[in-house]
DNA sequence: TTCCAGGTATGCA
DNA sequence: TGCATACCTGGA
């Protein structure tokens, strides 16, 4: 994949394995969202737009240096999604049948913080209305960005979220997660540390320690570990997950997962997709 | 009007 | 330890 400057943006020549319509619609993502011919949102207190342009990827605002600090690990660049999909669809059929459909899936490295706080909020709720409240955390409490598309709010900072009240949070439409945002923000804020620990654990003890934030059980410390602190074992066990388990494979999530190992998650992630869009 | 949505916390046996 | 139940809210 040849990467060069061009227009205020970065190409990226030949990144056959990137669709960024499916990266942001498998559930991995909430904040980047279709404008025109292109996907537009933020992270790492950044504006960015992804367009797909044949076989080259467009991201603007862009420099170089921007790419190299921030984009090449949000998007993993660095990882073969292409041989990846060819192990989890080795001695599996019907991964193999779907696998088509999700060419182009890669796993977002996102914040921690912003990924604890957005898969709080996503416990039994709707993606669309999961996209509605951050978007509204963000105007609230996150900084004021310029965008080329407009005006655009970094995710909050725990110091923020931490001093809104709980009754400011309900305002937002979070429902009972309100306390939940606002107990583990506090916690976070009180220990700047406590996230950054995480990755350093093997996949039981980080599932652990991320459990100990309120409003966080085994399926969203899942989330938070194959989205944003690289835990590629980690598999998320959502109803979707539950429904193809039984329904395709015959057994329980425990033992689906265990046929993939270190890939697990991006199985999960080419299930998850196919799942929703009915091509499974 | 009722049900459902990428679950979690709590209480009880 | 395992199971049942309540929980905000908006769209279908």
């Amino acid at each position: 994949m040849r990467v060069y400057e061009k227009s205020g943006g970065v190409v990226l020549e030949d990144a056959a394995w990137f669709d960024p319509a499916i990266i942001f619609d498998c559930g991995q993502c909430f904040r980047f969202v279709p404008k025109g011919d292109a996907f537009c949102g933020v992270a790492f207190g950044r504006a960015l737009s992804v367009k797909k342009d044949g076989e080259d990827v467009h991201l603007f605002p862009c420099t170089m240096g921007e790419f190299e600090s921030i984009w090449r690990r949000y998007f993993d660049f660095d990882r073969d999604y292409e041989a990846l999909c060819a192990s989890v669809c080795e001695n599996d059929a019907r991964l193999k049948e779907a696998a088509p459909c999700c060419k182009g899936l890669r796993i977002l490295r996102q914040e921690p913080f912003e990924t604890l706080i957005s898969f709080i909020i996503s416990a039994n709720n709707n993606i669309a209305r999961i996209r509605s409240v951050i978007e509204k955390l963000c105007a609230a409490y996150g900084e004021k960005i310029e965008a080329p598309w407009g005006d655009a709010y970094a995710f909050p900072t725990a110091e923020a979220l931490a001093s809104a009240s709980v009754e400011e949070l309900r305002a937002l439409g979070l429902g009972y997660r309100d306390q939940y945002v606002k107990k583990t923000a506090m916690a976070v804020a009180s220990d700047p540390q406590i996230l950054s620990q995480i990755p350093t654990m093997d996949l039981d003890a980080a599932r652990k320690a991320l459990c100990q934030f309120h409003g966080v059980g085994n399926k969203v410390a899942d989330c938070i570990l194959l989205f944003s602190m690289d835990k590629t074992a980690a598999f998320p066990k959502d109803v979707w997950i539950r429904r193809v388990a039984q329904e395709v494979y015959g057994c329980d999530c425990d033992t689906l997962a265990a046929r993939y190992g270190d890939a697990a998650g991006f199985a999960q992630q080419m299930m998850f997709y196919s799942a929703r869009w009915k091509k499974f």
